[in-house]
RNA sequence: GCGGGUAUGGUUUAGUGGUACGACGCGACCUUCCCAAGGUUGAAACGCGGGUUCGAUUCCCGCUACCCGCACCA
């Protein structure tokens, strides 16, 4: 079921209320980029605090590192991307379909049937390529990595070497990565330059089927807390033939975005492939020992990978909510709290009575310092005000009206049902 | 990459071979005792580059970006 959401309404509210924006878009933009306004950063960085807090920070078997983006390039010659990113296409020139070689059986076209009528193949290579150093050359050539599970991997050693810790365990990183898409879609979806939150766990190879069933459930209320609704999620156990040649079990989870059904992140069963492909290439050995004394061995890995951008956008088409007030249209982001760029506002009910502007400043001062992200809002009137911050999906507003100079109370407003109520100021900070 | 479409202030739109209308939004001032009220006023646009033309936002060509379909997504 495709979400009623339009893309398009996304698009031009994040444009309009700066969440996201086109890339270099003054000079004409370029194509698969986009850059982050005020409110898209912070949504952004909400995700991922949550993303880090949750798999990092709140437990004991995971550990945080931030690999650089460069890399060796014998990084990406063991892990095979310098020949399998590197697809030779061909071009049917009948149809014009263009596909890649390994997919064709029989010299015969899948899309329109035609026999041996194919272009000479040409090489699409998904790694942006630049070089270190002074000199373009050979020795000086390096790849902006095109996954960032590699920077794990390299620090495997690195880690067990400073903690030894206890297997199972985990090494996770949130950070850019780098593909040269053949063609970017979708607003944010599929884009040159993305940020992806991904863990390598190690495991013992007789545990991972537990292990990888237990990261089903941890991913189920990771997307719980990000308020994606269960019923446009879908765990889609990809079939051996679509699966990457080294996992032998993935799951997509998929949701229902505005453009249509799509992965929203991958959780992967990778064996010992990459570690394996580390030790062959260096000749040093990943093996772990377990401090019981039992049989060394190279641990396999369970990799949940989620996409940055994928996250945010489908936060952001299931907070979309449109509904009226008093017969108006009104659209606002049902975002959960924790994820909110603000999360009050603090107004003036009227702006021309310097009594309540400065009552609001003082207010605005104490939350701000309590909360960071609050915003002091005087525009036009309280109607307005509120509307805007509803777009913004801001869960709560305040208000410092006449009665706050008699009592000390205000009115706090409610985002999803517009409903207010007086609060004492001294108690407002619990009230949030 | 292929095929199709689109491109006018921040958003949404009208329109024209003689540099452009409106709405919403935004700024200022006034007004306003709780859900986009009102008044005055201001800033702000023809995606980029060529060509044709006395003159191009408009016609032609190229490019760029986005959207749709296909392919691709190791």
């Amino acid at each position: 079921m495709a979400s009623e959401v339009k893309l398009e309404d996304i698009v031009s509210l994040c444009k309009r209320r700066g969440f996201i924006y086109q890339g270099s878009e003054i000079y004409g933009g370029l194509s698969g980029t986009w850059d982050y306004g005020p409110l898209g950063v912070r949504l952004k960085w909400n995700i991922m605090d949550l993303w880090w807090k949750t798999f990092v920070d709140d437990r004991d078997d995971i550990y945080g590192v931030e690999a650089a983006i460069l890399m060796n390039k014998k990084v990406w010659e063991a892990s095979g991307h310098t020949t399998g990113f590197n697809d030779p296409l061909v071009e049917c020139q009948n149809c014009k379909a263009r596909l890649r070689q390994d997919h064709i059986e029989k010299d015969k076209c899948p899309v329109c049937g035609t026999v041996g009528k194919f272009s000479e193949p040409r090489q699409f290579n998904m790694m942006f390529k630049t070089n270190v150093g002074p000199t373009e050359d050979e020795n000086s050539l390096s790849y902006l990595r095109p996954e960032t599970a590699q920077g794990i991997f390299t620090n495997y050693k690195n880690v067990v070497d400073s903690f030894y810790p206890d297997i199972p365990f985990g090494i996770g990183q949130m950070g850019k990565a780098f593909r040269n898409e053949i063609s970017s879609r979708d607003f944010v979806f599929r884009s040159r330059e993305f940020e992806q939150m991904e863990i390598e766990y190690f495991v013992h190879p007789d545990t991972w089927k537990k292990e990888f069933d237990k990261w089903v459930k941890d991913i189920r209320a990771f997307l719980d807390e990000l308020g994606l609704p269960e019923d446009k999620i879908h765990e889609l156990d990809v079939p051996e033939a679509d699966r990457a040649h080294y996992s032998k079990k993935t799951i997509d989870f998929e949701f229902d975005f505005p453009h249509k059904r799509d992965e929203l992140l991958g959780l992967a069963y990778r064996t010992d492939y990459d570690l394996a492909n580390i030790q062959k290439a260096t000749g040093k050995s990943m093996q772990y020992r377990p401090k019981d004394g039992s049989e060394p061995f190279v641990p396999h890995v369970i990799e949940p990978s989620f996409g940055v951008e994928r996250a945010v956008m489908a936060v952001l088409a299931s907070a979309y909510t449109e509904d009226e007030v008093d017969g108006e249209k009104r659209i606002f982001l049902k975002l959960p709290e924790h994820l909110a760029p603000v999360k009050v506002a603090v107004s003036p009910l009227l702006k021309n009575k310097p009594e309540l502007v400065k009552k609001a400043k003082e207010v605005y001062k104490t939350l701000k310092k309590e909360f960071g992200n609050v915003m002091y809002d005087d525009n036009g009137n309280i109607g307005k005000r509120y509307r805007r911050q509803d777009e913004i999906g801001t869960p709560h507003c305040v208000t410092i009206d006449f009665d706050t100079l008699a009592d000390d109370t205000v009115t706090l407003r409610n985002r999803d049902n517009t409903k207010q109520k007086r609060v004492k100021i001294d108690r407002l900070t619990e009230s949030l």
